[in-house]
DNA sequence: TCTACGGACGAACACTGTTCGTGTCAACTG
DNA sequence: CAGTTGACACGAACAGTGTTCGTCCGTAGA
């Protein structure tokens, strides 16, 4: 009977053959077939739905197919915050505006990680010695130097700041994004100082008090603050 | 026959009645043996291995029971770093040691969150009212302003530092502890160095150079660098 | 004594990452 | 040109995940 079912599909085959467009013919997969097709899916429904059986599905196949071209969903994440590294574009230092120009290359990650919700976890969990974030440092290093920062109180200081805005894009995107009009979690400004104020004040005298400051902030102007707060402390 | 298998357990149950220990008498779960329990095993295993499965086997039942007492995974997490937060202790603000005692505080945190390796990824996402972490904000804004800093900074600053405490930790998770001897990702300090130094020095002149700087730092001095070039920064 | 109710839990569902073995098509080789 | 080889595609499966449903049972209240 194996014989017979494989003549069936034979016979599906031939009458497909007859079609005039040929089924496609499937291109082949590549890294950077996968690499765009996981971006896409990420920038659409976030960091959480990146699955090795959705990018396959999205690329007409199934998810052992990856493995060809990818050694581990954590390769994948790799290339993934490499191919977003690969999009800041980093200033010719210039010695009077040495800090601006750090803040500047702070911000374009910052933004290039906040276009792709949640995809910063895979950037604090990304190998130490990728090209392209080293691309980066160097970038950083290149710009703290020509502004008269000595070398190691320029090293940590980029390690601090790329560590700040891993941290900081990921708690963005998980106050933003967690579900569609959960009954918790989705909380507000107004309900997040609403609550700041129903603490008692006994335990919680300047959590009351200062409340309003502990919310403020529009935009990104906790982000400047803090880098802004390393820079002066150098 | 299903009488007849139930006959049978039932013959078997007065066997084991017949036992002088009556079967442990099976305590009941609460929250507290959950988070207890949760918490042994990311102490021993890390926070990879922390499943409702695992839990629940370790209390001698199914996943299905912990549901009666947590809502979600995520509030476990919570739990859990609630819990550690509670063990965090505030000083009393001390107008002229008010950096030192920010430090202090951070330390402690940090220590909590190394002790029980990756947990730290259950604080970036726990919720922003959280009882537990609002003690600790309350004592670091306390500290903050007894220092003589205007009331927003401060707000500002606490939340750039908790950031910065959970990214380290995190990351200082990650590299520790991904996997037993796996070939790749557990490179030592020296492997890094010598990859640093192979750059092309066309492009990576910089990150050649000061290879070493790159690198350094003993303990937790590049934590504390941090921490004081924001307090510096006020 | 009977009833209600909340906790315990077995089984299942819909997922996840990953591997194994097989198939198939292309490009080299004789 | 015929034949072999090797890389890639992929179906099926495994072990594990969070979570839910329905049922059981022991204890507290009427």
């Amino acid at each position: 009977m194996k014989r017979k079912s494989s003549s069936r599909e034979e016979w599906a085959a031939q009458i497909a053959a007859l079609e005039d467009v040929p089924p496609a013919r499937k291109e082949p997969i590549t890294v950077d077939r996968i690499v765009t097709t996981a971006l896409a899916l990420v920038e659409a429904e976030g960091f959480a739905a990146l699955t090795m059986r959705r990018v396959a599905a999205a690329l007409g196949t199934g998810p052992a197919s990856l493995y060809a071209h990818v050694r581990n969903k954590a390769e994948l994440d790799d290339l993934l915050i490499g191919t977003l590294s690969r999009n800041v574009s980093l200033p010719a230092p210039h010695a009077g505006r040495w800090r601006a120009q750090f803040v500047d290359v702070c911000g374009q990650l910052r933004d290039q990680f906040l276009h792709y919700p949640g995809i910063a976890q895979a950037a604090l969990a990304a190998a130490p010695a990728n090209l392209d974030t080293l691309r980066i440092t160097e970038g950083l290093l290149a710009i703290l130097l020509k502004g008269g920062v000595e070398p190691e109180p320029a090293a940590w200081t980029i390690d601090a700041a790329l560590l700040y805005v891993s941290a900081y894009t990921v708690e963005a995107s998980l106050r933003r994004h967690p579900d569609r009009d959960e009954d918790s979690r989705v909380v507000d400004r107004d309900e997040i100082l609403a609550r700041l104020r129903m603490l008692p004040i006994s335990r919680f005298p300047h959590t009351v008090e200062h409340a309003d400051k502990l919310n403020s902030g529009e935009g990104h102007e906790r982000f400047e603050f803090a880098l802004q707060l390393m820079l002066k402390g150098l």
